[in-house]
DNA sequence: CCATAGGTAAACAGATCAGTTTACATTGTC
DNA sequence: GACAATGTAAACTGATCTGTTTACCTATGG
């Protein structure tokens, strides 16, 4: 009846493989270890998912729009003013990483991992970082900038640059640091 | 007689497998795609490197010494004030990435595939990232800003933003644009 | 000339990988 | 109760992985 109410088993897959894969890696982390304690046999992976890498991109499809539901919304949702939206997106961000370990960008983890190697995968990596990019021109158009392009551009390398760094380092604060960097981008 | 006119094979095993990992990852490269065409038998491989493991963790000694000098040295010597060394580091990055193609940080790749898997080879992408930020606190030291400290690490995060992102998106002006994002965070 | 050191080449072992197949259990429907 | 759909469980294939071992080659030095 309704359409979103159980999980398809589809999508049960997903959510296993999603966790699967950012803890492990791409290559590193093997079907079995997909399926392991997770009640999904290969049988019924591999009718949904004709291959691993399949399966990899519909992952990463599901992790875009968590990217969204639990990143973009949200931060957005706390104020009107697009300056204090970036500010937010930054503190999110933070925020996630506190309450979710130490993981980075699942997309761009997966670009690095298969690029030159699955033109599919290493798409999702490209479009995330471009996506991402676009979302803070978009806030530095609405927030009046002189050259909204550029300084969108640049808050978009802090981001990632710090969601790297705040990885390696295991130091959320780094996108602190990124924030105020973004702020004094925003102020010229 | 001299000392390191020849190249030991030590050194030229860490060459070959240099490559091989820069071009295909760590996991998904093979000890056998390592030797493939190298002239570099298993045994003697073995003999030098008892594990996989230890390989990559000489590769990545050694790529430390080739940032120092591809990147550090020739940036630094192109001015003695240090904010054209910082403008120069991006100028030689988004240089190197010309030449030598789409790859981005090797420390900082294999610090991503082996985080909760090897404490040894993820140390030498921590190191890379503080290493990096090191360097820049060190010239907004020299140029004597108000907080070098926090300035530097936000000279850090760009440039490790645009080495990610420039790569994702196979596009070298990414570290233009972080070049003027940093002279923005400078002139404060 | 021979011994030793250091190398290549290649077979091999055991584990694990992606992916297929066979067999069986469960469930809802007619 | 029969049937079809959907699932689990697990054996299996063939390739590939790390690492070991056996056998042979080749240079150098006494």
């Amino acid at each position: 009846m309704a359409d979103t109410a159980t999980p398809t088993k589809k999508q049960e897959i997903i959510a296993q493989a999603y966790d699967a894969f950012y803890n492990g890696g791409f290559h590193a982390t093997g079907i079995d270890t997909v399926m392991a304690n997770s009640g999904i046999s290969k049988r019924t992976l591999y009718k949904y998912f004709p291959s691993k890498e399949d399966l990899i991109e519909a992952v990463l499809e599901q992790y875009g729009e968590d990217t969204d539901a639990l990143l973009f919304t949200p931060a957005l949702a706390r104020s009107d003013d697009p300056r204090a939206q970036i500010a937010a997106l930054f503190d999110v961000r933070r925020e996630i990483m506190e309450k979710t370990a130490c993981r980075g960008c699942l997309a761009m983890k997966a670009g690095q991992e298969y690029i030159g190697k699955h033109a599919g995968i290493a798409a999702h990596g490209r479009e995330a970082s471009v996506y991402l990019e676009g979302r803070f021109i978009e806030l530095c158009e609405k927030a009046g900038l002189a050259n909204p392009r550029e300084t969108g551009r640049q808050i978009g390398l802090l981001f990632q640059g710090a969601a790297l760094t705040a990885q390696m380092q295991q130091d959320p604060s780094t996108f602190d640091v990124a924030r105020k960097a973004a702020d004094i981008l925003l102020a010229v």
